[in-house]
DNA sequence: CATACAATTTGATACTTATCAAATTGTCGA
DNA sequence: TCGACAATTTGATAAGTATCAAATTGTATG
């Protein structure tokens, strides 16, 4: 895969507001609080951003699809990390020289 | 407008593949090159992706209204321009502190 | 003014996807 | 093993959107 289409699929996975707030929530949460909260983790979200299991779901596996995120099983919960990555891919697509378009 | 919906939005404008090679366009292109390339400008990019007039001014749309890029007219042509704002406010989004949901 | 060409708008269509309800799978503890 | 609960899958539906053809608007130039 390109670095061009790593790069959109991290942008289509955080051009939706719920899925942006999942991200965001992931990134906030240290993964410890996620399980002091007993938010921990689909079923936390869900009340959170009221939406349905199945569409947090479906929405984690985007961003886990986008490598963005990266779960694992904890007994019945999910853990979730941000991958960091694709942080730095994205950040960097960012970094654009600025007399390269102006005036 | 929240700094969370201007993300959402430029996020979305940016995830998807034309769009994105639209953008990239923008960016590379110094607007002075654009002209001698006379492909200046729905109609040059038009050709190297592939899409129709329409589309290219409805993804066009999509940018500026993502404040990603502002359009000017010059002439019968378009003059695009990169909005360094929109840049730094995306780019900051993955300054994200490194230990802060690891290990 | 009329012609040519760039861009936009409109209207239609096909594709994608966000969401939920219902059924299923996985995991723990009694 | 059974009951409870977390997560996923499936199937359906509604909402959104990418795309184009045709018609329209805007601008320069003969």
């Amino acid at each position: 895969m390109t670095r061009e289409e790593k790069l959109v699929k991290i942008f289509r996975a955080l051009g939706h507001p719920n899925r942006f707030k999942l991200f965001a929530a992931i990134v906030r949460a240290p993964s410890s609080a996620l399980k002091d909260d007993h938010s921990c983790f689909v079923t936390g979200i869900m009340s959170r951003l009221k939406i349905g299991a199945p569409t947090v779901s479906h929405h984690l596996k985007e961003l886990v699809n986008a490598d963005l995120v990266s779960t694992s099983r904890d007994g019945k919960f999910l853990t979730c990390k941000v991958n960091q990555r694709a942080l730095e891919l994205a950040g960097a697509f960012f970094d654009i020289d600025e007399g390269e378009s102006s005036t």
